[in-house]
DNA sequence: TATAAGCAGATTGCATGCAATATTGACATG
DNA sequence: CATGTCAATATTGCATGCAATCTGCTTATA
């Protein structure tokens, strides 16, 4: 094994430690898929940009077994669209997709709030008014910060349900919002409006689980709604071509 | 390559054809995938079993890279739990967990239902009449039968929504949920009650998605609770010992 | 006898090699 | 000049081999 002799470039610990501490997973397959998770969320890799198994492995200085898991990893979370014997690429939605996706997440965070309201405890009572005020500090200054933040937000509400599929789901469905919005939305309009996130948790502690979930209802319809209806980019090669092919057999 | 020669068990024409009719996946992958999926489904493989990537390579006469993927999709369905260095097991899920697949699963049938009502076409409303009448008619006599035409369907009527998502949450979690049943419920009884089946159409047809969503959230809640409120079976060894523990630390 | 160390077998983690398939450009042909 | 065929190249699909790790048994020691 001429290659994999020096293959830890950050330096940290990889092995888990067998004490009971239960540390992360260890395996160069979940850093990989982490890290590509990542920068396909962050935008460093555009929507529908190949991703070949050869140039991933040579990247992190593995092997392409590696590379091959995490993109098919990738692509049952949706991120990453494989296509048989043609390769990896990074998902890239249609509109009516994007629409599909916020339809679900919507869904979704009405389930959680419902399962939530009247069963916060003071804990977590504490700790989402801290959130909150994170967001509102972020919120002036570092306008990157904020968006994750404001992430985060939503995925801490879904873990306080306990349930474990519901936050999967729930994460799942984020990342490819935030992927359909560098597609289709604008630049970087601050998604999440900080006082309807208060709203929610208000109505929350008080118990009030319809008028919470209809709250959600609207805060993510109202994120939809600004970037899927207002913005007409057309997306893929194929929508660009068909919109100049039209022009062309116009003019 | 001395084994590869001859696993084509089936006869069938393995490849696919570049016809644009673009059939079904070809992969060995795929089909392994599919194969564990149903038999886990169908309680040919006992939650908890191993599965190890030489039995399952050797059984479909593939090499482990496949085994290995194949398991990989089906933990991420949350079929099969994986555990590092240690291998594969058919998931066993905990009580605890069956309830939350069962509260997820409700929220999602409520989405398509909501989307549904009032938006059938007449095409669809044939199909889906014609699919309780087969119910009906297989309820009397084949229960095996029964059961499957059930499942299909709620997942028909989430396709008919046209939500891709939507459609591969619920299918995780309706396959999810049989494999709860499989655990904690009762030998067979036929967990979806045709006539219910038929109210929701009714209501879905009249466009009445609010007492349509009423109804499917009672016939999910119905199905659960058969099963999981009733059954006090222990679950895991975790929970068998844990009790025990429990009651050597009192006396 | 009970506990700990050490060894052997089994199984996964990962890398690599070869064959199969898709894409691109060259070339021939109407 | 347009179109169809074919070879060259790039990349995936899959099998296999070796090292790392886990498990259970055996053996040494108090």
């Amino acid at each position: 094994m001429p290659k994999a002799a020096d293959h830890n470039p950050s330096g940290t610990h990889p092995k888990r430690r067998k004490t009971g501490t239960a540390m992360k997973t260890p395996t160069r397959t979940e850093k990989v898929h982490e890290a590509l998770r990542q920068a396909i969320i962050e935008q460093q890799l555009s929507p529908g940009a190949r991703l070949p198994e050869d140039m991933i492995g040579d990247s992190f200085g593995t092997s392409r077994t590696i590379a091959r898991e995490a993109l098919l990893r990738l692509s049952v979370e949706g991120l990453v669209d494989l296509m048989p014997n043609r390769g990896a690429f990074v998902a890239n939605p249609t509109l009516d997709e994007g629409r599909d996706i916020f339809v679900v997440r919507r869904g979704l965070e009405r389930m959680v709030v419902l399962q939530l309201a009247g069963n916060l405890n003071a804990t977590q009572i504490t700790e989402l008014r801290r959130m909150l005020d994170d967001e509102e500090m972020a919120g002036a200054r570092d306008e990157r910060e904020a968006i994750r933040l404001a992430g985060e937000f939503h995925l801490r509400l879904a873990e306080m349900t306990g349930n474990k599929l519901l936050v999967r789901y729930l994460t799942e469905t984020v990342s490819r919002c935030s992927l359909v919005l560098t597609i289709y939305g604008r630049p970087h309009s601050v998604d999440c409006g900080i006082d309807e996130h208060r709203q929610i948790i208000e109505a929350l502690i008080a118990g009030q689980g319809d008028k919470a979930a209809d709250l959600m209802d609207h805060h993510i319809e109202q994120v939809a709604g600004r970037a899927l209806l207002e913005s007409r980019k057309p997306k893929s090669v194929q929508d660009v071509l068909s919109s100049y092919a039209s022009r062309l057999s116009q003019g």
